[in-house]
DNA sequence: ACGATTGTTGAAACAGTATAACATTACCCG
DNA sequence: CGGGTAATGTTATACTGTTTCAACAATCGT
């Protein structure tokens, strides 16, 4: 189910990037299959390299990419694969950021919320239900139909923490 | 203490706005003077502008209405001012508008969570510690270090909701 | 197979959001 | 007053996202 294989949302610094690649890859094929959307060459490609970043990745650096290997691309065509990945829910945008990320687990649709480290860029996508709960249960009392939830956490993540840890030490 | 007088966080319809502005303008004044931060005639007019408007306004928006009183305004004039009410917690950044809108509570720092209504723009900021809470400790059993939240839902407000649901019964 | 319909891409221009860089002025303090 | 710092003026530019229309391709009903 998880391919990074942590458990911790963020995925593993030694883990298998190619197979977790074509993991992605895999899972929306299959979700395009089921809903007759049609993940074309372009739409896939830009999945591809959201999934090969890793990491949040800002449309103009997609669109630099796309250019490198495709004459035609212009703004409108990395937006409007981006429209539709998020459409489908493959991929999510972080408002805080400007940036897109590729979803975890597009099969169930879900709004996720992110934990954002500022030192690496590294993103853990959570779906704890009891947040989102506790969301929609205060809204819900002030009679507000909630649509959407945007909740992104930026801090510093625990790799980076001990990064900064040991360089303490060592100064 | 909620100069809008209502204890749901939206603005209540008829409420008088005269008196909230300045009960605004008051506060951000005690919380600079506290600090020893100057809330020049520019900074608080950017203030005094977004709590005028009493919803999400955009930089531009405010930047042509600075324009409209003083010739010298150019875009960084406004996001200057902006900066310096993010800084000092008077105001807030919509992520998910690309908008701001006065904070209702200076005096403590937080970090707000917003219902947004897409229907009339109208903005709830909220104050849970539950919902910041178990953001936190989730944060925390992954070892993350959280320095900021961003929490932004949108929806439909109960006005909104009522003013639709009468819309479809005359149908 | 055929045309109508719909969805996708190509291409150019444009609109909106935000910052960089540097010159100038206003304020504060000794 | 002089000298330093904070704030503003000014110009230019970078970044983010949309509109528009034309061309093209897949799909569908006949
Ligand atoms: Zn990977
Ligand atoms: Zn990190
Ligand atoms: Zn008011
Ligand atoms: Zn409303």
């Amino acid at each position: 189910m998880d391919s990074t294989g942590t458990g911790t949302g963020f995925a593993a610094r030694g883990h298998d990037h190619g197979q977790c690649v074509a993991d992605a890859l895999a899972m929306a094929e299959a979700v395009c299959a089921r809903r007759n959307a049609r993940l074309t060459r372009l739409r896939r490609r830009v999945f591809e390299m959201l999934w090969a970043a890793h990491k949040p990745t800002r449309a103009y650096d997609l669109l630099d990419r796309l250019r490198s290997e495709h004459d035609g691309a212009a703004p409108p065509t990395v937006y409007r694969a981006l429209d539709f990945l998020l459409e489908h829910g493959l991929i999510h945008k972080l408002e805080s950021l400007n940036a897109y990320i590729g979803c975890v687990q597009p099969d169930a649709p879900h709004r996720g919320q992110f934990l954002i480290c500022e030192d690496c860029q590294s993103v853990a996508e959570l779906d704890d239900p009891d947040i989102a709960r506790r969301v929609l249960a205060k809204a819900h009392d002030l009679g507000f139909a909630v649509r959407h939830q945007t909740i992104e956490v930026s801090g510093t993540c625990a790799d980076c923490s001990e990064a900064r840890d040991e360089r303490g030490r060592d100064a």
